[in-house]
DNA sequence: TTGCAGGGGTCAA
DNA sequence: TTGACCCCTGCA
């Protein structure tokens, strides 16, 4: 990891796996967006940055060195050698497809509390209003923070959204899984599960512990587990990658468990990786309303 | 203009 | 295994 520092903060260096299309566009989060001039401006864990490809670098805006260090390189999992990632994975042909359309793709690692309460409110529901809805929470109960004259807002503790009602979270457009985020709020605010320790069990014991909470399934667990606890070995199965995984490698209507199995035998302990190639590729290549 | 299906799943019967 | 669920969007 090569970097230097500029006036506007980190300029990384020839940067060739490292996409911030790919990486912010490939529904593993909700509070970066795109601005005008090609940029992203994000949110995350209390911090505000601006990521812009300049070239063949990553211009990392608005941060310092000290926190560059200390923060972003693990939220962008910049240590971790995804050139030999792809080219493990490239071996299969259809991986191999998908790596060259999302070749940017890195798997962040967010907040948890976070990623748990976005992918509780992804259920039975799709992306744009999920952004507004978590930035309604965020803006409405989170922290203010103004960063060149522009506000922005952390997400709420669970100790700030357990002090709520079903009915004000439900204003914020959670609509009928209000009440799983409540519950999910109370149950980390009193401490009866510290989010912290699940990250350090192994998978089975981590997705046994979210499957407790009330509104996580199989699926939204497993993108917990991918998208804030760097378990890449999990393989998140939604309606997009049930169809590209039926369309390339299984019959139709194989079942979700079976899917998880597929993939952990062909892509082991990368599977998670795989599977955001995957959903990226299928979302942007197989159409809104496929049948199949 | 209105009506209806459907959406990054989960829960309960 | 199946339907309901907030509620907004796209389409006929």
């Amino acid at each position: 990891m090569d970097y230097i520092k500029t006036d506007e903060g980190i300029l990384l260096k020839d940067a060739k796996d490292f996409q911030p299309r790919h990486i912010f566009e490939c529904g593993q989060c909700f509070r970066w967006n795109a601005m005008p001039d090609g940029s992203y401006k994000g949110v995350a864990e209390g911090r505000t940055l601006r990521v812009k490809k300049n070239g063949r670098d990553i211009l990392f805006a608005g941060t310092d060195e000290q926190e560059f260090r200390d923060f972003w390189v693990g939220y962008f999992d910049l240590e971790r050698d995804y050139r030999a990632i792809k080219a493990e994975l490239s071996r299969d042909q259809v991986l191999k497809q998908a790596i060259e359309f999302g070749y940017g793709i890195r798997i962040l690692k967010q907040d948890i509390w976070e990623t748990m309460v976005s992918f509780i409110i992804s259920a039975n529901n799709w992306i744009p209003r999920i952004k507004a809805t978590v930035e309604r929470l965020s803006s409405h109960y989170g922290q203010e923070q103004v960063y060149k004259g522009e506000t922005y807002y952390s997400f709420p503790s669970p100790a700030r959204l357990a002090q709520l009602t079903e009915e004000d979270i439900m204003l914020c457009g959670c609509g009928f899984r209000a009440k799983y985020v409540l519950k999910a709020a109370r149950i980390v605010a009193g401490g009866q599960v510290d989010l912290h320790s699940l990250a350090g069990m192994n998978t089975t014991d981590a997705r046994a512990a979210l499957l407790c909470f009330p509104g996580i399934g199989p699926k939204v667990s497993d993108c917990i587990m991918l998208f804030s606890m760097a378990k890449l070995d999990v393989f998140p199965v939604d309606v997009w990658v049930k169809r590209v995984m039926e369309h390339y490698y299984l019959k139709r209507d194989t079942r979700p468990a079976e899917i998880r199995q597929f993939a952990a035998g062909k892509f082991g302990a990368l599977a998670g990786v795989a599977q955001q190639y995957l959903f990226y590729y299928a979302r942007s290549t197989m159409g809104r309303f496929t049948s199949k």
